[in-house]
DNA sequence: TATTGTTATACTCTATAACTATA
DNA sequence: TATAGTTATAGAGTATAACAATA
């Protein structure tokens, strides 16, 4: 083993401390995050799984399928998302006619409204944000980027 | 209305832009960070609410209500997820000599060590971190106190 | 045969309300 | 009386397996 300065090992502590609070950080954002999605959908009488559906919808139709890749569960599941939010008017199922299996799930009119009105109540992220000057907010950006390991863009 | 210049309108849009940015990435991350929690916790026959209260557990004793304050949740739920890793044999209740009401939850040996490996295999928000030099880590935990409304500290 | 959506089933998490044993 | 924890209950999300209709 070489043998190394204690300068070396404290810069390696103090870099760990340093990770270390980013993804405590981090965490927090989430927590932020989740708890502020739960209450603007509670808002609207809806889960969150229902207000994530719901959105998707309202950016564009889906057949059942499609809901559950992008909620990353089964498909069995969403039948009973999209059962609720229809018994609210707020979404429709209808026949797709290239293929007669699948259902194309879309927002009505009142749920594209319902959508709308509860992401414009998401103030977390957007509302901290503004307090960034333009320069800080692309340092962000990039940094973010780079966490997802994501083109520069 | 004041007249402005076409300049102003076309700064605030591209202001709005990164901002809707920034708040994508954030989002995605909130995402990753879920997912990998709850895959990491299914490696070792755990809900994502079980391995949360294993961690918090892992830290220190609790009491119910405390586990249920930390959770955000009511108390009685988390009768339930104790009762589940107790059955496993990761976590005990014990007795509080000061309160004869109190129960004290506490990781055994065993949810110690589970809490400690799972905790080790959450890569995401550590490793991409390490990707970012000392400055940039230091830039990023800046800008996201900020967001967050702490003290520069 | 393979795929889409659904149903049936079982488990977990969640909130509410009522209960017990302490304080 | 008030508090800590539990139980009972009901609704929602989840995965698995089996099913009907369609491709």
């Amino acid at each position: 083993m070489a043998a190394r300065t204690d300068t070396a090992h404290a810069t390696e502590a103090a870099d760990a401390a340093l990770t270390r609070e980013v993804v405590d950080l981090i965490a927090s954002i989430v927590s932020r995050y989740h708890e502020e999605y739960e209450a603007a959908a509670a808002q609207y009488g809806l889960t969150g799984a229902q207000a994530r559906v719901l959105a998707l919808l309202a950016r564009e139709p889906l057949p059942m399928r499609r809901i559950a890749e992008q909620l990353k569960c089964e498909p069995s599941n969403v039948t009973g998302i999209v059962d609720r939010l229809e018994a609210r008017g707020l979404v429709e199922r209808r026949p797709d006619p290239a293929d007669r299996r699948v259902k194309v799930a879309a927002a009505t009119e009142a749920g594209a409204q319902t959508a709308d009105r509860l992401r414009s109540g998401l103030t977390f992220a957007r509302e901290p944000l503004a307090g960034l000057s333009a320069q800080e907010r692309r340092a962000l950006r990039d940094l973010l980027r780079r966490m997802l390991d994501m083109p520069a863009g």
